[in-house]
DNA sequence: TGAAAACAGTTACAAATGTAACTAATATCA
DNA sequence: TGATATTAGTTACATTTGTAACTGTTTTCA
């Protein structure tokens, strides 16, 4: 007997899923991004002159939906995209004065989202859980 | 600073996205079923009778794409429907044999797989994990 | 060297998903 | 009662996403 409601791979994604569309809001009314740009402004910030396929890496990403989402951000202006020698398939990629000023209107609001929902954790509970959930992905990629 | 690799929504994404893949696998390879129809069948299998708008709230899931589910899953026998009376608009569902059998190959996997992952953790981190999760679901609910 | 394999990134097509509008049935309540 | 609103489920269209094949470049190694 399977109770989907108590099965850890269902509540996980649907706790996941309610998360992520809810910082989405922030970022997709203000500015128009996709969860695949914001995460793309948020690796590129962090890594200033990374190539689309490190960012993939980072990001756990498709290297198609990295493509994609690089295209509309320069098209936007919201990202550079600079030679890299010597190797001259991959591209650097860094934030435009616009995507900075994005990256820097995001970053607070998303860190202020992820406190206000640790808060309901104390901090001896926040660090366990944190451990945890560390170990479960190392099983999953164990298992996977 | 913000450091995806540590942002909790993030490592919640990785983790539920890899572990759902993982398992989707199993039921994807051997019976060619969907995530959305897999779980369909979850809460058919776990509250025959149900109507289509039942089998959405509990699985959270889109109506329009419960609707799908439930028609691939009737085309291909895996599925029945019957009147609800006296209410005509929703229809009863029910595990066709075929179906019956799907689920029933599948629940003891899914479980399987679910107690491995929750092996990685000690008797009392995995209750102690299991209750924060249940608090950062209350905390998401009232936050988004 | 130079032929073959590997790699970065893009494009094209198919499949999945979200949104809005729709049909049919039931509920509401003046 | 009967006009209006609500609900169950479907359909149609647009957008997003995944898969495979592709171009151009670099690496490998016989």
């Amino acid at each position: 007997m399977l109770d989907l409601e108590d099965f850890l791979p269902y509540r996980l994604s649907v706790l996941s899923n309610r998360i992520s569309s809810g910082i989405a809001r922030t970022y997709e009314e203000r500015f128009g991004l996709s969860v695949t740009e914001w995460r793309v402004i948020a690796i590129v910030g962090r890594y200033p002159g990374v190539t689309a396929t490190d960012v993939a890496e980072r990001a756990a990403m498709d290297k198609v939906a990295v493509s994609r989402a690089v295209s509309r951000l320069l098209d936007a202006g919201r990202l550079e995209r600079r030679e890299n020698h010597p190797d001259r398939r991959a591209k650097r990629l860094y934030l435009s004065a616009e995507g900075k000023s994005i990256h820097d209107a995001i970053v607070p609001a998303a860190l202020a989202f992820e406190r206000d929902l640790l808060d309901a954790l104390e901090p001896e509970e926040r660090r366990r859980f944190l451990r945890s959930l560390e170990r479960l992905a190392e099983a999953a990629e164990r298992h996977c």
